[in-house]
DNA sequence: AAATGGGTTTGATATAGGTCAAATTCCATG
DNA sequence: CATGGAATTTGACCTATATCAAACCCATTT
């Protein structure tokens, strides 16, 4: 009835309920037993834990079993850029692998769960299952794309679009994952936002109120729950 | 003394002089001649020219043998944003890999010279040669790490940080190419870069104009010369 | 040599968002 | 339940960059 190890559950890939998400690939049995080896290291986090810092080797992946993180750059002056917020079933630290030192800090924003993936490891059981080998090209150039949409947004969009944009975006990972895409709960700050998405708090904030008296949202700290996803749709755009 | 195809140089991989920039990967014999039979598909571009277009099928990553590019996204509404000015011996087309479509724009914007590579085939291939695929994770794990970095330009940069740090990154890559550090020729115009940078092109104008005044650079039209590379360095700080 | 047109520079003015500061709310902890 | 600190909101003011407009420069064509 109870699981035989209490501090660190060895739950398989091959049992996982974000399979989907994370590694969705056609397996052998064989082949699912491989990928279980590889993936067995849980671990649980707290908020405000590190996953790993700028300048740490670079060794293994994480994906999210549960949990929410962030990730930044610093500017040596104390200014810094949140790269991105991550949640179940993504994978951080892809960007470690063009030095094998890791180029941002990962920060956990809630007690999580994550799931360690060596990533030679990866590497060699991905040239051995072509389905796995292409599943890691496409994160890696979702990653890309992902991006390139960020630099679109911070580069030729005006605070409202941003914000828009951004709660949107939440929205439909959220949704994706069987939560309510209209009740949002935020676990960042808004400094953390603005960070994000090239504003300062104030601007974010202001912003917020602003969607709240046009009847966008409704705003109640870190509590949000989008009232007209249409018109907030109507700000972005699109590409 | 001739080549024997004037239209279509078939320059294989291992004589190419970008080897060590594009591909450089350590092969046997038999490897090197299957990567060569991989990427013998050369062929010249005109200034203008469109390498890909936003929403075309993905088959191929390129190659640039020479010439000089740019990366772009659209958004609707005209606005554009520059992702990328690419140089000999880097790698367009990463961020089609995801969806199998190409998610922007490549524009030539000098005459040039590409080499196609099939994407599917480099997989192949990069199963076989742990050397190739490891090379192609850190390829693509690059063009993360750069987008980061513009992501913190675009999100927390002043103007003339951005533009300092623009002019060192060119002259950087000019450098490795042979080229003179100092001495640039932007293949791009005022509009272009205030595209890349987030900033409007009388913006980019001025800010040259005042490193001008400021005796860090000689700017004239497309010619640029950086007159004080230290105190140029001293506008960005680093991460 | 004049005309055309794209790219660039420069000036005057407007504005979105930043900065600084104060008041308020929300937790966490004793 | 009181206290202190962090996060948030809101206001007043400021500034970096955008906007609009004109002049200029250079390359190319006629």
């Amino acid at each position: 009835m109870q699981s035989t190890s209490h501090s660190c559950p060895r739950t398989a890939c091959s049992g996982c309920s974000l399979r989907k998400l994370c590694l969705p690939v056609d397996l052998s049995d064989e082949d699912t037993g491989r990928l279980d080896a590889l993936t067995s290291l849980k671990r649980p986090v707290q908020r405000g834990d590190y996953l790993f810092r700028r300048g740490e080797d670079f060794r293994s992946l994480f994906a999210i079993r549960t949990g929410f993180f962030k990730t930044q750059v610093l500017h040596k002056d104390g200014r810094e850029q949140v790269t991105g917020f991550q949640m179940s079933g993504e994978i951080i630290g892809l960007d470690a692998i063009s030095s094998d030192v890791h180029a941002c800090d990962a920060v956990a924003l809630e007690d999580g769960e994550i799931c360690e993936i060596p990533f030679d490891r990866l590497e060699a059981l991905s040239r051995e299952v072509p389905g796995l080998q292409r599943h890691l090209h496409k994160l890696m150039s979702r990653e890309i794309v992902r991006d390139h949409n960020i630099m679109m947004l911070l580069g030729s969009m005006r605070a409202e679009e941003r914000l828009a944009a951004f709660l949107l975006n939440l929205s439909q990972r959220f949704g994706a994952r069987g939560h309510s895409p209209t009740a949002l709960y935020l676990r960042m700050t808004r400094q953390e936002i603005g960070n994000y998405l090239g504003l300062k708090l104030e601007t974010v904030s202001r912003t917020l109120s602003q969607f709240q008296e046009h009847g966008l949202l409704n705003v109640r700290l870190r509590e949000v729950e989008i009232m007209d996803m249409l018109r907030l749709r109507s700000f972005v755009g699109g590409t």
